[in-house]
DNA sequence: CTCCCTTACTACGTTCCGCGTAGCAACGCA
DNA sequence: TGCGTTGCTACGCGGAACGTAGTAAGGGAG
């Protein structure tokens, strides 16, 4: 496997989190309004936070020098890997469920 | 709102049942089936009864009646219509991720 | 006819994520 | 110098996810 799915139960936030760096590196703050343009759901800081604690922990995404208050982060390769996979899955089940429900 | 984030954040395990009931009315065991063939991953009791049981209270899906010792479960109107925007609103999210994974 | 595997669900407990609140510090600006 | 914004840490509650175990009915093999 070694998808998203390590990270415990597959979580929403760490998705979001992971699309947001996808974009470029950013901090915490700048990833909370990313997150809400992009959903339309500001996260709170526990939400965030936690979400880029577990990604770090399992080397989806780390940490770059901090400078003046900010702690910027990136996506590492395997980040990069487990995004597109996930992506892609999400994808084709999107598709899968959309097909049974226009059968139906 | 009323999409499925009223359950609590949003559970894969609801998804999946909702998908599965998108192409019929199914009981609990072969919901486990259809679920395991569709994402690779059977989910336990545990985990499928708790989403039935949410997605009963939500009224997204209900309870056809008992026959032998199956409890058959449908979609409901308002349990297509979230699954309708649930799915829809996946499909797009994993879409401006590729494209943000393409360009960088 | 009796054992066992499958089907089908209920009950229960643990883990840990989601999320809000609160707090703190630095900066800008009026 | 006071206030709003930026940026993060700390903390705690509720509840979803998930596994394990238990129950019960049916069917096939021997």
């Amino acid at each position: 496997m070694a998808g998203l799915g390590d990270l415990g139960r597959f979580s929403e936030p760490a998705l979001h989190v992971l699309i947001s760096l996808a974009a470029g590196p950013k901090h915490g703050y700048a990833m909370q309004d990313d997150i809400g343009e992009l959903t339309g759901a500001r996260p709170g800081p526990g939400t965030l936070y936690g979400a880029i604690r577990r990604l770090e922990e399992h080397a989806y995404i780390e940490a770059l020098p901090e400078q003046d208050r900010r702690k910027p982060y990136r996506l590492t390769d395997a980040g990069r890997a487990a995004l597109g996979a996930e992506l892609r899955r999400m994808r084709s089940l999107a598709a899968a469920g959309l097909r049974r429900l226009a059968v139906a």
